[in-house]
DNA sequence: TTGAAAGCGCTAACAA
DNA sequence: TTGTTAGCGCTTTCAA
């Protein structure tokens, strides 16, 4: 009744061993036309799926890599996943999805199961640092790991936040901006420090006051409330850089409930460059990140890596660029 | 220097049988406490990690779940896959995800690969029928597969589309609106179907004119375009039902070109109450679908299905609810 | 060009 | 309570 069939049958009907099934599935030669004709009309003829599991134990490896990010409705990490699992696959890798909910707990019960699950390698969106990694290729990609510094020995895949927080407030300079202020969240992870800190360097180039608020949280609740408070604190704001696309939308609706026009008074930056920048209304500049570059690069890495059993540490930062829309209008 | 260590090595080191370790591993009974801390302990100490390949080899399963999904980038799709994996996870299940990019070629090269590795079992959320699945146990979510009719020997998880385009459609009428327009998308998928066959009930039911307007596409773009063709060919309107909040945005954007406000004149409903929903400006009335609970149920349909080897059809229709916003107010 | 057979790490039937 | 061992389906070495 079952998957009864296997590579013994399909030796039996074609007339051959399992070696020779073997070999022209595999393609390793050794075998005659006639013989590689007979056996893929059998496999055929039967629906014959070679166990990828039998193959696996055999060759100590599984052809999987697992794929550990905080939450896949984050569009973000959605973008990198897609893009990662198709070029995974286009190399005959299957990917399995491993959602953390940035609790670190989850995320070691995770790992646990893939090594158990002997992947080929694990790609961490997750920006957590594992150091027991030994024996699996790693790549991280997108959130570097804690305490990761240049002689880590790690391979990390990012984009260039500090790029992207100054042209965003270039742009605002730009127009005319003379208050700028940008405003992050309290789960400041590095990628939003080194927003951060491009955004300094830009005002300091142009000798401009350098101010920072921080939001309880990403969402559009805190952004909001931050900005009102700041404005009805009597400050003054004309240009606003956020970290997020989410908190760039917050701010407006704050603003808005203020009487404060965007861009009209006060132009916005947001980050990510996610489907609301383009359908909000104002549709909103943000800083666009390389997605499938950097898909691109990490699978490539890791392959390499894997190939090659190299674990020399590396790390990628790729460029990033502002796409204007209304809001800094 | 690489993963050499196996139960044989964690059972030498503890004086005892790969058997015991077996038993101590899968809490299979016969071993003494003793015996168990001991081994417990070398495991630890040698973090050791059972190799789940054999496992599977030997048990002929892998606990391995394929998720065919068309593009884990639309939203929807990803609370659905987040919920999957989460509930799987729980159960000691993996997740592969297989993007197809509702591309047919792709999607059968997936399956052949989920075939090969013996999952346990594959969730299809992408609408298409698959006749030659009877090793493994399926259920398709979301979307019903192809030539779908009751009788059909599969498994069916979705959300009432009817009732919910209903629900769109009773509330416009509700706040007073005489000219209610439908608009879908050319991918006129049979959940597309079935809320405007709810729409049409609704109107029917109040004595009101149906009228379906059709969009080249789900974007922006095409429902904007298409309102504006429709609004400047001096059609009435002050009611719009949307198959999806891209839609209804893309309608907003439209009339708002014209002038046409919302919801002074005319009132909008989305669908799926997406984040685009809570953040647009107007925020949308929009349907919205039990994504966990849709989720919980297709994850305990295909565990049920996969231990009883029952292959019964069946097919399940969970509520839906409307969520009223600014768009109708 | 082909085949026989060992062995990957594990589970479970059987024996003790 | 514990151990021995066959065998899951495949790849690969060695022989023919």
């Amino acid at each position: 009744m079952k998957d009864k069939i296997n590579m013994k049958t399909i030796a039996g009907r074609a007339g051959v061993s399992v070696a020779t099934v073997s070999r022209v599935i595999n393609q390793n030669g050794r075998f005659s036309a006639e013989t590689e004709a007979r056996v893929r009309h059998v496999m055929e003829e039967m629906n014959y799926h070679p166990n990828t599991i039998a193959k696996s134990l055999r060759e100590q490896h599984s052809r999987i890599i697992g794929v550990i990010v905080p939450d896949i409705t984050n569009a973000h990490f959605a973008g990198l996943v897609l893009e990662i699992e198709k070029i995974l696959f286009e190399h005959a890798y299957s990917t399995v999805i491993c959602n953390t909910n940035e609790s670190d707990a989850l995320e070691k019960k995770h790992i646990d199961a893939l090594l158990s699950q002997r992947v080929s390698g694990i790609i961490f969106i997750s920006g957590k640092r594992h150091y027991s990694l030994h024996d699996v290729t790693v790549v991280y990609v997108d959130r570097r790991p804690d305490n990761y510094d240049t002689d880590s020995d790690c391979v990390v895949v990012e984009s260039d936040n500090e790029s992207g927080g100054y042209l965003a407030a270039e742009c605002l300079i730009r127009k005319g901006c003379k208050d700028i202020t940008m405003l992050y969240a309290r789960t400041m992870d590095h990628n939003q420090k080194m927003r951060l800190t491009g955004y300094q360097k830009a005002l300091a180039a142009h000798d401009l006051a350098v101010r920072a608020l921080e939001a309880d949280s990403v969402s559009v609740e805190a952004a909001a409330a931050k900005i009102k408070a700041y404005s009805r604190a009597g400050n003054r704001l004309d240009g606003l850089v956020c970290t997020t696309d989410l908190l760039a939308i917050g701010a407006m609706i704050g603003l808005r409930e203020l009487g404060i026009g965007v861009p009209e008074d006060v132009k916005i930056t947001g980050y990510d460059d996610s489907a609301l920048a383009t359908l909000y209304h104002p549709t909103i500049t943000s800083v666009h990140q390389p997605v499938r570059d950097m898909a691109r690069k990490t699978v490539s890495l890791l392959l390499d890596h894997m190939d090659g059993r190299q674990k020399e540490s590396a790390r990628y930062v790729l460029p990033v660029y502002l796409a204007e829309r209304e809001t800094t209008t």
